[in-house]
DNA sequence: AACGTGACAAGGC
DNA sequence: AGCCTTGCCACGT
């Protein structure tokens, strides 16, 4: 049972309102999305939020990857593919598992701290 | 209440 | 380019 995003980490409810606000075609880095939501340097915690985020928030999660231009998850593993095609059908476009950061790398002028 | 575990990142070899 | 180590902190045993 997931949790409503009011039961959740104050931490963790500042990214999911980063999460939400990447644009459709874009994505963001874990380190980016936490120095945004004002934790730098945490990381992993973006992971581990996502990982046990409401479903009724319907984050795009799929924008969210690593410092590498890569996917997190094993390439063994269906949640690889799904992520890969959910950012290809929005024109990303992966060259040896991996994506132009400099190119598709969200970069937002402001945060919306209302937003969700 | 200690301990191990992450959908990570950066730095050192 | 890889591989290893350390920092980070919320969560579930």
């Amino acid at each position: 049972m997931k949790p409503d995003i009011k039961k959740t980490h104050p931490n963790y409810q500042r990214i999911y309102k980063v999460i939400g606000q990447i644009p459709y075609g874009s994505v963001a880095t874990y380190g980016q999305i936490a120095r945004l939501a004002g934790l730098p340097g945490q990381a992993r915690m973006v992971g581990y939020a996502l990982h046990s985020s409401p479903d009724r928030l319907e984050l795009p999660w799929h924008r969210v990857i690593n410092s590498q231009g890569t996917i997190s998850f094993p390439k063994a593993e269906v949640a690889y593919d799904v992520q890969r095609s959910l950012l290809e059908a929005e024109g990303i476009i992966f060259k040896n598992d991996r994506v132009n950061l400099r190119r598709y790398q969200w970069n937002p002028e402001d945060i919306d701290w209302n937003f969700l």
